[in-house]
DNA sequence: CGTACCATTGATCAGGTTCAATGCTCGTGG
DNA sequence: CCACGAGCATTGAACCTGATCAATGGTACG
């Protein structure tokens, strides 16, 4: 039992004792190393993940034979610490994600099984399973917005305000395809910025 | 009652026809004139629309007063005939969106009451509101590698090929929005590729 | 018939891309 | 423990694409 896991999910769920320990259950605990990874493309997703330590990204790999970032995950907000291809695990289809560890990780799994047994259950987990969904379709429309509205500079600068934690995490070279751009330009655009703010 | 609407929608949503007729008996009949509002920006989403007749779009007001188009809804497929703000409308907070008839429309609406009467009702409508979030989300994900993996010019061919029907429909001035561009980019886009494929 | 809106086009501009070179850091093996 | 190599961030130069400003012509609707 690891209880600052456990305290730190029941917190960011919102659930109560019975329910979230009857979840909790469920959890099959792992690790892997740096550049690893837990999902590839082609296979199909069989879990929905959560961090516990380390940081993770989901990434697509274009016609281009480029890498597209997609997420990062790492224990901190919920939308972060939830990592899962979920289209590939709702149809069962296979994967266009890879999901990789940009360092050494641990993290819970619920098998899809388990899953579906839970929502068969009861109405509350159905009801859960729903809220899910809905917290992925809304961070899925904010990123439409997001890419939609701002031109790549001022997409830095919100993700500057809205998420600085992340540039200790993650690497410009991967923030730069997060944001729709080359290393060079994110490089260009920090340049410009602090020139600016000076 | 409206034999093709009918038959239409519950091919899309392949249901039985006991759950359908449920379904279709809470739907309220609408008309309205050409750039008449269904949503406005600030009210509170009350309904998930289907479209009957006509066209439909979905747009926000961004920071600089301008108008860019997030989805078009017409009679065609299942992800073109509903339109509704469904963030305003799972979490009954003010919309961001406006919905404005691009013709004379005709639609019907589920109020938002009825909908949550059916989904607390049994697991099969809650099953039912879970699978039209899923297929919300996967839209919404679809819209975003888009953005993020192909620049305007192949967004637009790739339109092109999956939705061809649109440009018959929409203008290219609000084309342009959805695709985030300017008209005039749109319209070398459309020169550019004309010559190529002559 | 006139007006308003739309699509197109030209000219100029700005920002991001590409290709290439450099310096830095960190991890590894000798 | 140091030396080397790999990968990353930065920078320069040339380029390309879409944005902006402005003008024109067409068309639909009152």
């Amino acid at each position: 039992m690891n209880a600052p896991f456990y305290d730190k999910l029941q917190s960011l769920l919102q659930m109560e004792k019975e329910p979230f320990t009857e979840l909790y259950s469920l959890l099959q605990y792992q690790e892997i190393k740096r550049n690893d990874f837990v999902l590839k493309e082609g296979e199909i997703c069989k879990f929905i993940g959560l961090v516990d330590n380390g940081s993770l990204r989901t990434f697509y790999i274009n016609e281009n034979a480029e890498e597209v970032n997609f997420l990062f995950h790492f224990n901190q907000k919920i939308e972060d610490i939830v990592f899962t291809d979920y289209e590939s695990f709702l149809l069962s289809t296979p994967s266009k994600l890879n999901i990789q560890a940009l360092e050494n990780c641990s993290f819970y799994l619920i098998p899809h099984q388990d899953w579906q047994n839970l929502c068969n259950k009861s109405s509350y987990w159905q009801m859960f399973a729903t809220k899910m969904t809905e917290k992925a379709y809304l961070s899925a429309k904010k990123r439409v917005e997001d890419l939609l509205y701002y031109s790549p500079e001022n997409r830095y600068i919100k993700l500057l305000q809205s998420n600085p934690q992340i540039f200790q995490k993650i690497s410009q070279r991967h923030l730069a395809s997060y944001l729709g751009i080359t290393p060079q330009s994110l490089s260009r655009i920090r340049k410009r910025i602090s020139i600016n703010y000076l």
